[in-house]
DNA sequence: CAATTATTTAACGTATACATTAAAAAATTC
DNA sequence: GAATTTTTTAATGTATACGTTAAATAATTG
């Protein structure tokens, strides 16, 4: 028998279920949702309803607005470079923590092994693989970094642009430059030049929100 | 007649009481406090009540814990040490972000008067009043940063440490050298020479961060 | 008596009724 | 008829009752 699925309160169930009604993009940014619709889609009270929005709230994928019902998050450029510039620099600081901690090869496989499924992908011309293993790429080097509050606030606001990042996966030109720099970045890693790592980091992430925040542009993506 | 209190919901008035009860020192770090005691020591029923501790959490503030009470945060060394991390990362990306605005004198004036506040206090052997003219100077330099991502997180983070500043303000030495860099940080942001106002805030807090754990270390205080 | 099982308890999680209040609609006034 | 006031509406905010369940206690069994 496969591995069941527990049961969880109904209040954590709204925020799985509302976290992915966003990202299908059911739930469209900049769309108003009261409190009531939400909880008759979910088939559930308002009580775990409104405290699964708060949570959303502070995680800052929709905003609360009293009476007119929860509003979903739209990003304009501007807000992404804000995030992109908080990405940039906390992944980056990230970065230098796991040079300086001088892990062996046997602790950054998972590191190694997303950059080689990442060319395989370039390869293979398979943007949603290569999309898996950056986003795994990038998990891992935040997670090697040891910082939890680094993690958490990476995580929220990756969920914030996810969005964006995906409807520029297919606009943009394969990411072949990219990879390159994941391979230097390992190496700084792995040699445990954390000035290196930071840097290399640095620059990756800041062409990375150059490119979305143009593709945005050009594409009259005005807030997503 | 006086500006009046508005009157706000239960719900806003719980995050704003329980907030002042930590900060107090009245919900102690590492206490433990069910929903039905919050909610008679703030005179309402538990909903508004569990709402503000799902808003706290967030903040970093205390933790739910189901049937065991909300335990209120406590920090150890390590905490600490991530917490300061951040900051000092992001702090120093506004302080960078300040002098590539390029602001005038007169934008910059707050800036200038929290130096000359600071500079007073130490004078006048005020640490209360240093204190206070230090974090203006921090608010400020991150508002002129003008990333509001990044003055969320410091903001949260901020409060997170600050029974730890409290504690530690009494211990330490007068201090002359953070009035140096901050007099040297706001004349790079005025140059508008945006690495040297980094790296010379990178220092600033790390040098803080640094003192701070051996302060707490030195004095026992395992967990604030 | 130790370990296990059954029972009880108490705190949380949820639904629901109702109070409150901002916004919308209708009525009134000039 | 425009502007103001009043009324109505509807959505949220709150209290409360009750169901659910984890933890604590008591009972049982070997």
């Amino acid at each position: 028998m496969s591995v069941e699925a527990k049961s969880k309160s109904h209040s954590i169930r709204a925020v799985d279920a509302l976290r992915a009604l966003i990202f299908a993009g059911e739930l469209p940014p900049g769309s108003d949702h009261l409190e009531s619709e939400l909880a008759e889609k979910l088939g559930m009270s308002r009580t775990p309803v409104r405290e699964a929005t708060l949570v959303l709230e502070s995680q800052g994928l929709l905003e609360v607005r009293p009476r007119k019902g929860v509003r979903i998050s739209a990003l304009s450029a501007d807000d992404m470079r804000e995030i992109y510039e908080v990405l940039t620099e906390l992944e980056s600081l990230a970065a230098s923590l796991a040079a300086d901690a001088h892990y062996s090869e046997q602790e950054l496989s998972r590191l190694k092994s997303a950059t080689l499924e990442m060319e395989a992908s370039v390869a293979a011309n398979d943007r949603e693989g290569w999309a898996r293993a950056d986003a795994a790429f990038h998990d891992e080097l935040v997670r090697l970094g040891g910082n939890k509050r680094i993690q958490t606030i990476v995580s929220n606001f990756n969920d914030q642009v996810r969005r964006a990042r995906a409807l520029t996966l297919h606009m943009r030109p394969m990411p072949k430059k990219s990879n390159e720099d994941h391979r230097a970045l390992y190496e700084a890693i792995a040699k445990g030049d954390s000035t290196a790592a930071r840097k290399i980091h640095w620059r990756h992430r800041t062409e990375a929100k150059d490119m979305l925040i143009n593709l945005l542009n050009q594409h009259g993506l005005r807030r997503v």
